[in-house]
DNA sequence: GATTGGATCGCCT
DNA sequence: GGCGATCCAATCG
């Protein structure tokens, strides 16, 4: 576990490329789960005037629709939430506690309101801008919280409503986890159905938010 | 027009 | 692990 750690770090920060296409609409057309799960592994990218910042999406959340009461549409249709109605593969930015954005991929049909929240990556690419944005040296502290993660690639309410298969802002095919190293367990920070077991993330990855190796998350079959 | 709470972070103990 | 910062958007009057 450790080694795998380590064997992460050393293989990352020499800003090496990725060729992986962007992931179509069609894979966000599906069960906002599955697409949660999925996420894990590809490439988050930004590109701005200030250069390329990426990384490898290592934790998600699943927020499930207007049925969902942690979901921001289960208060209807409202002007900050209209992109989370939008077509799947679309962004959803919104600011949250007066500071900070967060970046979703809407799922399913145009019109359901659900995403997944991208809630920590693994840098890749622009170490250095990642760095200068947070204004903190220390790898494991650049995006390992949703916050973190936009406030590093340079993510703000301009990326929201576009589409993450084109443009400044994409999500590429990357290397997946091993199924086991998939853990599950409630999601962060909610208020309303704060048991539900709809946060992912890859066991064992220093990137991760927190409880990358907490014992009692159970790890998928 | 005012109030309130929030899918967070960083610093302090 | 506790708490203050900080401000937008939704809700209420």
């Amino acid at each position: 576990m450790k080694r795998n750690a380590r064997s992460r770090l050393g293989r990352h920060t020499g800003g090496r490329r990725h060729n992986g296409a962007a992931l179509p609409p069609a894979f966000y057309d599906r069960d906002t789960e599955v697409v949660a799960r999925e996420l894990l592994g590809a490439t988050l990218w930004c590109r701005t005037p200030e250069g390329v910042a990426a990384g490898r999406i290592v934790e998600t959340e699943a927020y499930l629709g207007p049925h969902d009461p942690a979901c921001h549409a289960a208060s209807g249709i409202t002007p900050r939430n209209r992109a989370l109605h939008g077509p799947p593969g679309t962004a959803y930015v919104y600011f949250i506690y007066g500071v900070h954005w967060c970046v979703n991929a809407v799922t399913r049909e145009e019109g359901h309101g659900s995403a997944v929240l991208i809630r920590a990556i693994e840098p890749l690419e622009g170490v250095e801008l990642m760095q200068r944005r947070r204004g903190r040296d220390d790898l494991r502290e650049l995006t390992n919280g949703p916050g973190k993660v936009c406030q590093a690639l340079g993510i703000d309410g301009r990326f929201n409503g576009m589409p993450l298969y084109r443009g400044p802002l994409l999500i590429l095919e990357g290397t997946p986890p091993a199924r086991p190293r998939i853990a599950v367990a409630p999601r962060i920070g909610i208020r309303h159905a704060a048991d539900w077991p709809l946060r992912f993330f890859e066991l064992g990855n220093p990137f991760v938010s927190r409880g990358a190796a907490e014992p009692e998350t159970k790890t998928t079959r």
